[in-house]
DNA sequence: ACCTGAACACCGTTCAAGT
DNA sequence: ACCTGAACACCGTTCAAGT
């Protein structure tokens, strides 16, 4: 089922005896890993092509992994430790972080994840996920989420529109910036060249003119990239005043 | 770099001619391909498989169509046309539906649609995604945003904040339905399943704590199935709620 | 305990050849 | 114009064998 849950884990790790013949190692292996899928995609990446980056035959990564998938789980719950999550006990009362920035700072940080390694989302998708390293991760999602203060049911809610938003969002930019790097553009050069090869099927010429009014309607956003970043930021803008929103509705029903 | 852009686009359609020694057609190649994709998954999809209930060699496929890329191409505009878009002549005042009605239908099209065909979500990801259907889906979702009446970058902000919110939920949503589906199970089995076999880090008992304090905080959610759909209704009214606090605050900006 | 080699059943795609 | 067969360079994984 997973690697994370019992019965996979059977094969031992091996982690802290390095005196293998050829220093092979669950870490290392893992390490090459990341390494790999962010280099080259998790398309081409294999076994064998791992092996010959480590030095050592195909078979061998077999004796510390029982399959592809397991490596691709490690690769996975790897990378969820690479984020800085917000010091959880901010128990005094004066300083703890308003949770607006903290959900921002989180937002960023999984955003830069999937963006560093966009293979991630893919992953994220097809396994359970349930690492340790990920199960902090949302666990500190959690924790940035009861502070907003809204009721169990609407934080659930909540942690679904905020994460899953970020989620969708990277997931499309990371491979538009995982293209670009493969057609050895940069990321204005690409767009422009997609937007050009475009023939507009002539019964949607309304629907362009509408998407152009709204691709120029932002001031300072001349690059691809600062205009995704103006609109990340304005969608967070949205949950944040739609979560306060639903705080405000649910004191005052309260208080009735 | 697509199929719908020039180019690739070379390959002839030959879609009317239907005189072909084995009946061979794009269109009836790319229904055999959804089909494909939905009973078997992405994984397991190859152009031999197809070519075999095709009754017909690899080969032949390539006759209409250059790669397997563009098959995938074709296949995902194709379901792009199901969801039922809105009228998008409410030219008429009185009887124009509201936008929140029009935003709840079109999400919930769209989820439908990625849970339907997992797939999807895949290949919108590693795609441009501008194939007819799909350029017509995004015209219906701008026009429903622009019915809000948000300043234009905030309509980006708000399509984005929405319909990748969409996606990334039913990302994992149709990919676990589709875990469950091969597995045999229904999905309350495979996630009773995967609960026993947990062995949570000890180190994270108080997350495991309050994750389930969170869980079992919704009346009405049994199933795995009743809570995701909750959860998909509560983000969107918190979403929904955003755009409302928006659209409040720029109109009092504007009557200043 | 760790690593290898050969083998099996697959891939996507090219290319020359058939009708 | 349409379809096939053989071939190339790959896959993940099994299994018997080496040290």
């Amino acid at each position: 089922m997973s690697i994370w849950l019992e019965d996979s884990g059977s094969k031992p790790s091996r982690s802290r005896r390095s005196e293998q013949p050829s220093g092979l190692d669950r870490e290392r292996i893992t390490d090459a890993t990341v390494k790999l899928l962010d280099a080259e995609g998790l398309a081409k990446f294999s076994m064998r092509r791992l092996a010959s980056e480590l030095g050592v035959t195909a078979m061998s990564v077999y004796w510390y992994v029982a399959t592809k998938d397991d490596l691709l789980e490690l690769a996975l719950d790897r990378v969820f430790g690479e984020p800085r999550l917000p010091a959880t006990d901010a128990t005094e009362e004066g300083d703890a972080p308003d949770w607006r920035e903290q959900l921002r700072e989180l937002a960023a940080e999984y955003r830069a994840l999937i963006v560093r390694h966009p293979w991630t989302s893919t992953l994220t998708g097809n396994f359970l996920n349930v690492g340790p390293n990920s199960l902090l991760f949302s666990h500190a999602v959690q924790k940035v989420i009861a502070g907003t203060g809204l009721s169990l049911p609407r934080q659930r809610g909540a942690i679904a529109s905020v994460f899953q938003f970020v989620y969708g969002y990277s997931t499309i930019e990371g491979h538009f910036v995982q293209r670009c790097a493969e057609a050895g553009m940069t990321q204005d050069e690409y767009f422009r060249e997609a937007m050009s090869a475009f023939r507009a099927p002539p019964e949607l010429a309304d629907t362009f003119q509408h998407t152009e009014e709204m691709m120029s309607a932002i001031e300072g956003g001349e690059s691809v990239e600062q205009m995704r970043d103006l609109d990340f930021q304005a969608a967070l803008d949205l949950q944040i005043a739609g979560i306060e929103a639903l705080v405000a509705q649910e004191a005052k029903q309260a208080g009735r």
